[in-house]
DNA sequence: CTAATGTGATTAAACGTTTAATCATATCGA
DNA sequence: TCGATATGATTAAACGTTTAATCACATTAG
């Protein structure tokens, strides 16, 4: 009924030794004997021994808290990487603390300089569009794209793009819009400019939904039955939501799925499975990212044992980008054969 | 170039005075001359102090962390829940460490447990379906229904499955599908339960999506062509997700929706505005619910001053059940007019 | 004029851990 | 047998904060 919480003090106290030694045993550092070390592993936990993660980042300077700073809750992959960099954290010993850089554009630093005065050791980013990650002292590790400054791990957009624009390609497909969301994303213009590059034989067109939604309004219709009839089968999308969009637009207009046009999306999100039809995507391999991200991440902690004034350099992984994985799924099939408004298209 | 990072002792020497005038200046505690405090106060953010959380929590006992265990991804409300969470706690002062129950059942009490040893103050969690959450003495707020013991505060999943039933019903609808997911969820089981407390008129019958799954595999059709040709016109689901599913198998069966069938959600999710056509949801106040946790939940932790072996009591909140908001979008709409599919429904 | 009161600041201890430095004892080589 | 070396454990300081106890001094009351 009295004992709070035992401390090193007391599991001494109780096996009348020093201090020190009892560390010592726990933490496996210093030389003692081997039954005395195991002696005492076998009190500490039959006393329910908990380090205390205070007194702990007190003396050794790390709090073995790392941040994690997430965009607004808009990017629909979220769930997926926070869950991934907490996994691979825990595993490394690291609590996660999170943080929001939500509406307002400085939000990200004003988030970045809370979670350092937290006392994290280290900081996984996902920067917000159009925006770049201050210089710090504390190790940051930034996930976007290949191509942004200090970029430490991502997927890799681009190769991503081309395969599923490969695979549009490959099923015949003479007429492909691509359907973007925010021209100022980094993440979206790489996956657009993979698209593209494998798209250099059939005609393109992009759009992007904010311009459309700036002018019509949010939750707009996006015209698509209208490019259809000007012969374009086939709606690349740069995430699954789009995706969504622009499947529900053209089944409710009429349009069968894959039958009369092919849509594909981005990031494998959960429900792209189960809708009808499941959805053609690219999927991320978070685990590596995450696993990448944070081994980085963490030498760069420890490497960092000076404690003076100089920003940390850039934390960079063993491997930049991360292939994405095709998935392919009903949404996607055959072009349609020739005969179906064969006269708009006819004079391309 | 050498000053890593000022304490409270450099802060005392530069100024000539002791270091508990600072530290008692800075807290605003003792007693002072306002002119010093003043002084003091202007010279701390002039050299960029910022206290050690690891000193201060070493002292005080209290670590200003907050820990967040949600369940497995799977549950699509995570993102909102985890930014209002994060958003209030910021506002309060303290910090968010997430910890994640996923895969194995008893994952949840090694996150829990993670969590107490990494010293939070208190815990909030929303529970996995099916388990209980353990007693401990960190003060543990519980997001989940009304009716779970020990439950903190939640929407009220009850009254929302009302109201969005007796929607349906004024619609005109006499046949209603109710459409679950797993029958072990205390709040998709609340969410039934309300809808068919309104629907006492009209006939209904519910299937829930594991069990199809469990004989026809992940992914299968949930025939609900089927369903609308027994003459049921309207599908009202537990969760957005569900609608979608459902959205999307009836449209690609060249069911129009909703002239020929009406579809309703629950959570209100990103994209259930945006998709064609969009969705009739309910929405859970979160900013309202994440207030009313987090304020219980602060307030249990300062009461329990004293550090003894007892098990915290559950936290209360003022409110118990929170209003979910009925959000009318085009996915229902009135009962097709008799004469469809007459025959096939006249035997009823 | 002395004692009581109040004001503004300081002293010192404590929180629980890690770790370099030290110490006592045993082992070994010569 | 004596000094050198290992071995196994202890001592003591330090991390940065908070706070109760104390102190020096001035002001006021009796």
């Amino acid at each position: 009924m009295k004992p709070s919480r035992p401390n090193l003090s007391e599991l001494a106290r109780h096996l009348g030794v020093s201090i020190a030694t009892v560390s010592n045993a726990l933490s496996g550092k210093g030389r003692l004997s081997p039954e005395l070390a195991r002696r005492i592993r076998d009190a500490a936990d039959k006393l329910g021994y908990v380090p205390s993660q205070a007194g702990r980042a007190l003396r050794t300077g790390r709090s073995g808290v790392l941040g994690l700073v997430l965009p607004d809750i808009g990017n629909p992959l979220y769930p997926e990487i926070a869950q991934e960099i907490e996994r691979v954290a825990t595993g490394a010993g690291y609590g996660v603390l999170i943080a929001n850089s939500r509406d307002e554009i400085a939000a990200q630093d004003k988030a970045i300089f809370q979670l350092i005065e937290r006392g994290v050791d280290g900081i996984v980013i996902v920067p917000r569009r159009g925006t770049t990650v201050p210089e710090t002292r504390c190790p940051i590790a930034i996930i976007d794209t290949p191509t942004t400054p200090r970029n430490t791990v991502s997927a890799d957009h681009f190769a991503g793009g081309a395969e599923v624009a490969g695979h549009l390609a490959a099923l015949g497909h003479g007429r492909v819009l691509l359907i973007g969301d925010d021209p100022s994303s980094n993440v979206q213009n790489a996956r657009i400019s993979g698209m593209r590059s494998k798209l250099s034989g059939v005609e393109t067109e992009t759009i992007w939904i904010v311009e459309l939604e700036a002018r019509h309004g949010k939750g707009c219709a996006l015209g698509l039955a209208d490019w259809r009839k000007r012969g374009f089968t086939a709606f690349a999308c740069v995430s699954d939501p789009h995706a969504l969009r622009a499947l529900t637009e053209l089944q409710s207009a009429g349009i069968a799925i894959p039958a009369e046009a092919s849509i594909t999306g981005f990031d494998n999100l959960q429900w792209s499975s189960f809708i009808s039809p499941p959805l053609t995507t690219l999927k991320m391999n978070m685990p590596e990212i995450a696993t990448l991200a944070l081994d980085a991440l963490v030498e760069a902690i420890q490497s960092r044992e000076t404690s003076d004034d100089t920003p940390s350099p850039p934390v960079t992984a063993r491997k930049a980008a991360v292939p994405m994985e095709l998935v392919i799924r009903r949404s996607s099939g055959p072009a349609p054969s020739a005969g179906f408004s064969q006269e708009e298209s006819k004079h391309a």
